[in-house]
DNA sequence: TCGGGCAACGCAAGCGGTTGCGCTCAACGG
DNA sequence: CCGTTGAGCGCAACCGCTTGCGTTGCCCGA
C-alpha cells in the first residue's frame, strides 16, 4: 500500500508518530526496544517517508539540480554519469535540466523554477551572464560549476590553457613548425569558455617557440565531427598546408582525420593531428590527445556540492582536475623539413580519381563514397560560397607517392 | 527573497491565501480585478509556489522518474534527451536514476525509493524480472517502457526482429550467402531484450532464403566497439570467412570495421558490413545500417506517460516506432561468387608486416600502431585463452592484392 | 420591496511529516 | 528516604498550500 503514513506505523508499534520519526532517522531519545518495534512495524507496512511532507517540514528538498547544455554529447553524458553516482549515493534526488537553446536558457534562469526546489545546483560549462549569475545567487543554495569560474560558486576545472599548450608543445617537440588550429566556433550561442582557453594555450605554445601564428593557420567549426570536417576543409583551401593540426576537441579531430583521409593526406606521415578530451573513440582512431577524466570531475564536483548542500556553511572551493597527454599514432615528426621547406606547390584536382596515387586509393578503401551525399568535399560549407572553388585544387606536398 | 509564501502575496494583494491559490492556478471564482492585483503582487514579490507544500496538499508529485541502465551510451543519451524535452515542456520534474549494475538494480527496485516520489516511471530497455515488475506495479503510477513489453505497462518499441531481418535481407539481395552475425553477449548482466530479437531476425532472413546458419557464423561480444572487435576477431579465426557481417548494433559494427581494416580485408570489397541503430558515427564510416529515431521514441513515450500521469485513468498503450534501412558504403555485392567458392585457404601471418600488401599498408596508414597497446589483435580476449593461437594465422581470401 | 440565487471570497481543516517542549518515572546521590 | 536528574516518550504547533464549505453582498425576478 503506497498510503501508509507515519501514523500507521506508530499505531502498529504502539507509540506516537514523533517517536517513529525520531527512531527512523536515528535521532536518539528512543529506547532500543521501542526502536526495534518501530523498525519492525515500518518494514512490515513497507513504510516510506513522504518526501513532500519531509521537505515541507524540514525546509530541505534533498534534491540537486543538474543543468546541462547537451545531454547526448560525450563530455556531458560522462559528467552526468559521474555526478549521478555521487548524488544518489548521498541519498539525494537528481533533477535534470537540459538547456537546449538561448531562449530556453533565458526562460530557465528568469523563471526561478529552481526556487524552493533544490538544495544545490550543478551547472556544466555554461559561461553564465550576469543576470544568470544573480538569479542563481538569489536561490540561496550552493552552486557548482564545471569548467567555469564564477565568484562565490564552486567549480572544477582542468587547466585548458596549459593542457592545450602541452598538446601543441608535443607537436613542436616533434619538429613541427606550421601548426594549425581547428577551433570551436566563436559564434556558438551558448558561450562556452573552453574554446578560447584552448586557443590561448595554442597561441602560447607557438609564441614561446617563436613559431608562426595567425588566421592563415586557424579555422573554425562546431565542436563536432562535422565542425571538424568543415574547419579542416577550410584549412586545406589555404595557400600553405600545415604539417600538424591541433583540434580543440576530439570530435573535431575525428572530422579532420576523415577529411585528410579522403584527400589522400596521410596521418601522421603528411599531417600530424592531436585532439583534446580522450573521447572513447580516440583510441579507436589512434588519436594522440589530451586526456581528461570527465566522469571523475563529475564525481568530484558532485561530492563537493553534496557536502555543501548538507553541511550548510561550507565555503565554495575551486577544484582542479588533471589532464595528461596521450601519445598514440596520429602524431610524428614531420616527414622531411628540408624537403618541406621548398615543396613544389603542385596543384592537383582532388576528385580526378584516375590520377590517384596509392594514398588516395587507400583513402578510398576506407571510405569508398558516401551514399548519402553528405560529403564536405563535395558540399561547400554553407556560409562560404567560395569554398568550392578554393577546394577544386589544393596545394599538396610532393613526393612519397607510395612506399 | 526565496521565502515569500502565499500569505505574503495574499497580504500584499489584500486578499486571503485561498484566493491567491485559486487565482494563480486559474480555477475561477476570483474576479478579474482581484486576479490582477494578485498577479501583480505575486510577481512583485517573485513568488513561487513551494513544490513540497503543493505536493503534500494535492498528493501529486509533478515528477517523472527516468531510469536508465546507461547514461553515456548513445542510445540512452538520445532517449533521455527526447524524454526530457517533453517532460519539462509539460511542467514536470525529471528525476534521473542510473541503474549501473545488478546489485544497484536489485536495491533500487526493492527499496521502494520511488514510492510517493513520482507520478510516473519511464524505464529504458530493461527486461524486468517478476519481482521488479510487481514492485513497479505496487507504485500505483503509470509505467512506460522502451523496447520491452510488459503487461499493464505502456511501451514504445521498434520491430527489432523485422528490422534485423530487413538488414540481413539487404545482404541476401546483394548476393551474399555466407552472412555472419556479431551478436550481443548473452551473458550481459542487465538482460536486454534487443540482442535476442535481432538475432531472431537474422535467423529468420537466412532461414527464409535457405542460407546457412549456425555457430560457425556467429560471434559474441559486448554491445560496444570493443565487443565488436572481439567478436570479429573470433569470426576471423573460423575455418571459412563470411562475405558479409551483420552487427547487432553500430558500435559493434565499428569494431568490426576496425578489425577488418587492420587485417587488410576491404569493406565492402571483401566483406560487407551492416549495422543497426544509425549511430551518429555511422555516417562517418559510411556504414549501412538500420536507422531508428531514438530521440523521437523518447518524445513519444514521454508524451504518452505525461498524459497518463496527468489524466489518471488512461489505459496503457503499445506504441510503435519505425526503422528504415540506410544504405551507405559498407555493403556491396560479394566480389566474385565463383572465385569465392573455391578460394584457396592461404594462411598468412597477420603481423608479418614485411609481407603486407597495399591493403594492409592502407590499414596501417589509417591506424599505424596503437601506442596504448590496446589492440584486440595482439591481446587475446580474456575469457578465451586459445584466442591467441587461433589468431596467429587466419584464413583469408586470395587475390585482389591491390586496388 | 423582498427573498432567492449566485458570484466572490474567507475560514479552517487537512496533507504527512518534524521538533521544541513538557510530562512521567526509574535511577541515583546525599 | 527524598530531591534531582535525565532518558523516553507524547503533545501540539508548525511547514505552505489546497479545497470544501460557509458567509457576504449584489443583482434580479416576482
Amino acid at each position: 500500500m503506497s498510503k501508509t503514513t507515519i501514523k500507521d506505523v506508530a499505531g502498529l508499534a504502539g507509540v506516537s508518530p514523533s517517536s517513529v520519526s525520531r527512531s527512523l532517522r536515528g535521532m536518539g531519545g528512543v529506547s532500543a526496544g521501542t526502536t526495534e518495534r518501530i523498525r519492525a512495524a515500518a518494514d512490515q507496512l513497507g513504510y516510506t517517508v513522504s518526501p513532500a511532507a519531509y521537505r515541507l517540514a524540514t525546509g530541505r528538498t534533498g534534491t540537486i539540480a543538474v543543468v546541462m547544455p547537451y545531454l547526448t554529447r560525450w563530455f556531458f553524458a560522462e559528467l552526468l554519469g559521474g555526478a549521478e553516482a555521487v548524488i544518489r549515493q548521498a541519498g539525494l534526488d537528481l533533477l535534470l535540466y537540459h538547456i537546449g537553446d538561448l531562449e530556453m536558457r533565458k526562460r530557465y534562469f528568469s523563471s526561478g523554477i529552481l526556487r524552493k526546489r533544490v538544495d544545490g545546483v550543478l551547472i556544466a560549462t555554461l559561461a553564465l551572464t550576469e543576470p544568470e549569475v544573480s538569479a542563481l545567487r538569489s536561490l540561496d543554495v550552493p552552486v557548482c560549476m564545471v569548467g567555469t569560474l564564477v565568484e562565490g560558486f564552486s567549480s572544477v576545472c582542468i587547466d585548458d590553457v596549459a593542457s592545450a599548450r602541452t598538446a601543441v608543445q608535443h607537436l613542436i617537440n616533434l619538429g613541427h613548425e606550421r601548426i594549425a588550429l581547428i577551433a570551436g566556433d566563436p559564434r556558438e550561442p551558448m558561450h562556452f569558455t573552453v574554446p578560447p582557453q584552448r586557443h590561448a594555450g595554442y597561441l602560447a605554445a607557438l609564441g614561446a617557440a617563436g613559431l608562426p601564428t595567425g588566421p592563415e593557420l586557424e579555422a573554425q567549426g562546431a565542436f563536432t565531427v562535422e565542425g571538424g570536417e568543415e574547419a579542416t576543409v577550410q584549412l586545406l583551401g589555404r595557400a600553405e598546408l600545415p604539417t600538424a593540426i591541433f583540434a580543440e576537441c576530439d570530435e573535431m579531430a575525428f572530422g579532420a582525420l576523415r577529411v585528410l583521409d579522403r584527400v589522400g593526406l596521410r596521418v601522421p606521415d603528411d599531417v600530424s593531428v592531436v585532439g583534446f578530451d580522450d573521447h572513447p573513440m580516440a583510441s579507436y582512431f589512434g588519436l594522440t590527445t589530451v586526456a581528461q577524466d570527465v566522469a571523475e570531475q563529475g564525481r568530484v564536483i558532485a561530492d563537493h556540492l553534496v557536502r555543501r548542500a548538507q553541511a550548510n556553511g561550507t565555503k565554495p572551493a575551486r577544484l582542479g582536475a588533471s589532464t595528461r597527454l596521450v601519445i598514440r599514432a596520429t602524431t610524428a615528426a614531420p616527414r622531411n623539413k628540408a624537403h618541406n621547406a621548398h615543396n613544389a606547390h603542385k596543384s592537383r584536382t582532388l576528385r580526378a580519381t584516375g590520377t590517384a596515387g596509392a594514398a588516395l586509393s587507400a583513402a578510398r578503401l576506407r571510405r569508398p563514397a558516401l551514399a548519402n551525399g553528405h560529403d564536405p568535399l563535395e558540399r561547400p560549407p554553407g556560409p562560404r560560397p567560395d569554398g568550392h572553388e578554393r577546394l577544386a585544387t589544393i596545394k599538396k606536398k610532393k613526393g612519397e607517392t607510395q612506399q
